[in-house]
DNA sequence: CTGAAAGCGCTAACAT
DNA sequence: ATGTTAGCGCTTTCAG
């Protein structure tokens, strides 16, 4: 069988207890017995078992982090982020892969489990509200990344300031006629992004066209998607109002999609149409695209401090914090000479 | 504090081991007692503690899985299928994203932890040399995905079957001279990958030109990238020999590289050049690429059964099982009439 | 400073 | 059929 404390405890000729306390640190110990004590655990190659530490401490030192299995791996990059830092605080964690709100709830029933886990992490999806009374009365450390409620912790990005440096961007460079590539509507950084684009031409003195804003009716993925954006600008261009010069497209991999649609119709960007994105995944990099970018690594760190911020202190104030996106400026916006690398 | 087994047994007027035996659905208990216990604990809304569980029980019923944090997201959707045969079984996932042979070392050093789970699940790196005779020993389960070794149950791709399919592929559509872009050969799946290319030529007649073929030597993610692919075409092009007019292309993200590099050069796909990649990752359908496919989702459900079997039978026979990827024909072989997506 | 003992919540062997 | 008891491995009083 596996050595326990009670191997130690008898080879080193003390109690249980004293093998507890050096293991754990606690004062009171001798430095002649926590030596003796130590070179006996490893000696033996000792490693804690740690349902009977969790069952004893009343914690588990593990997280479960509910997340969509189906995104634009967003969540991948800040789960990296979650991960190592846990790693760091020797936290475990546990995944529960979501497609649907069902399949959600029923992680948060188990994250209600006692003993199970210390906290849960929900990415990206609609807290349930009729899990918030229970949650909230039970102080169930819960922190929500990239989503939001009012009663709980979060992390998010900050589509409104996101979108007006995209926009106030495209208009530094003297585009007066911009249109908009949106996601649905149902989505609430797409609502988030939309409202802001509008607000910036406006403050801009530029009009505000509805002809040139599309918005995707797609379900998949709530059309942040390539298809999506796609055929959201093959459906505009058939339109045949004046294309505008430049367009913000509210992902990444819309943008891609709009891209390819732009290409077939002979349009070049930027030099025709310059594009300004959102999100900075991986792809962005290899289509060149100008996109604001979040620091999706940074936010799984911070999404795990603030939990353990909560499960120290169950009662402080409810926090909820946005990251700005920054811009990056490549070649999809024409404010470099290059062109945009795949239409070369 | 939270309601246990000896609040239903008091509640229900029993004793605790009744308790346990009904939640167990072990035998002999009178439906009668059973009935009442069942409703007590419904009433109290009891929630077994998972730690004091697998305490007693000597099996934590959670599995975790060592995964390279860094890739194409194959193995995400793998992942995918792990996470939801487990839950189907009521396991648990943990997680462990290593981005380096160290990281893998350090978790596989948690996984042999007494208790902490009771397997651990490989993904797409190498198992170290020095921890196979610790694990061996010890017959921690241990379930290889898509990398390999002879002591360890895994599950993996047919490479060579998968490449020969491809590469005959494009000689039943007449083309006599065959070209590939290929990843790093550091990776054993390009290595195959090749291999099976090279034989396939021949045993058809074929001439296998080295001119033809470009290995990339990018470190990062062993070459498979879109960068890998758009470099290693770009290079191919400057070599100035007269282009195939076919390429098999060692994974999708790289052929949509050589997608970019292609058109640069004014080659249509597949007019001038087809295109037969590997993988069928999410992005292969949105360009259109003709690729062998592999069953991802499945590979995560065999790899949970396997681990299953493994736990319940740690004396069993190794087994090893290679899925045979199969063909998924879309545009960019030129067996349709359809163009490539992007390229329109 | 340290040993002994009492749990943590549950399972399983042992009585009855 | 069901109650009782002895652990599972560890932490944490409580004495001394």
């Amino acid at each position: 069988m596996s050595v326990t404390i009670y191997d130690i405890a008898r080879e080193a000729n003390v109690g249980i207890g004293t093998v507890s306390r050096v293991l754990n640190n606690s004062a009171n110990v001798t430095s002649e017995t926590r030596e003796r004590v130590i070179t006996v655990a490893r000696k033996l190659n000792y490693q804690p078992h740690a349902f009977a530490q969790a069952l004893a401490r009343k914690r588990s030192n593990t997280l479960s982090a509910i997340i969509p299995f189906f995104t634009n791996y967003f969540f991948i990059e800040v789960l990296q982020g979650v991960q190592e830092t846990l790693t760091t605080l020797g936290y475990d964690l546990i995944i529960h892969g979501a497609n649907n709100k069902l399949q959600v709830e029923e992680y948060l029933q188990r994250s209600m489990r006692k003993g199970r886990v210390d906290g849960t992490l929900l990415f990206s999806m609609e807290f349930p509200e009729q899990y918030v009374e229970e949650f909230y009365q039970k102080k169930t450390p819960l922190v929500l990344v990239d989503t939001f409620h009012p009663k709980f912790d979060s992390i998010r990005v900050d589509n409104a300031s996101g979108a007006t440096t995209a926009t106030e961007h495209l208009i530094a460079l003297g585009h007066k006629n911009i249109g908009m590539v949106n996601a649905s509507l149902k989505s609430a950084p797409a609502r988030e992004r939309l409202a802001s684009f509008k607000q910036t031409l406006e403050r801009n003195g530029l009009p505000v066209l509805e002809a040139n804003i599309v918005t995707s009716t797609e379900e998949k993925n709530d059309g942040f998607s390539r298809e999506s954006g796609f055929r959201g600008m093959v459906e505009f261009l058939e339109r045949g109002v004046p294309v505008p010069t430049a367009f913000f497209v509210s992902s990444d991999i819309q943008a891609i999609g709009v891209l390819a649609a732009l290409r077939e119709r002979g349009l070049r960007v930027p030099e025709d149409v310059a594009i300004v994105s959102f999100d900075d995944v991986e792809l962005a990099k290899n289509f060149d695209l100008t996109t604001m970018s979040q620091p999706m690594f940074k936010m799984g760190e911070l999404a795990v401090k603030k939990m353990i911020e909560r499960i120290e202190n169950p009662n402080a104030p409810v926090t909820s914090v946005n990251f700005k996106p920054s811009l990056v400026v490549r070649a999809s916006c024409g404010a470099n000479k290059k062109y945009v690398f795949h239409e070369q």
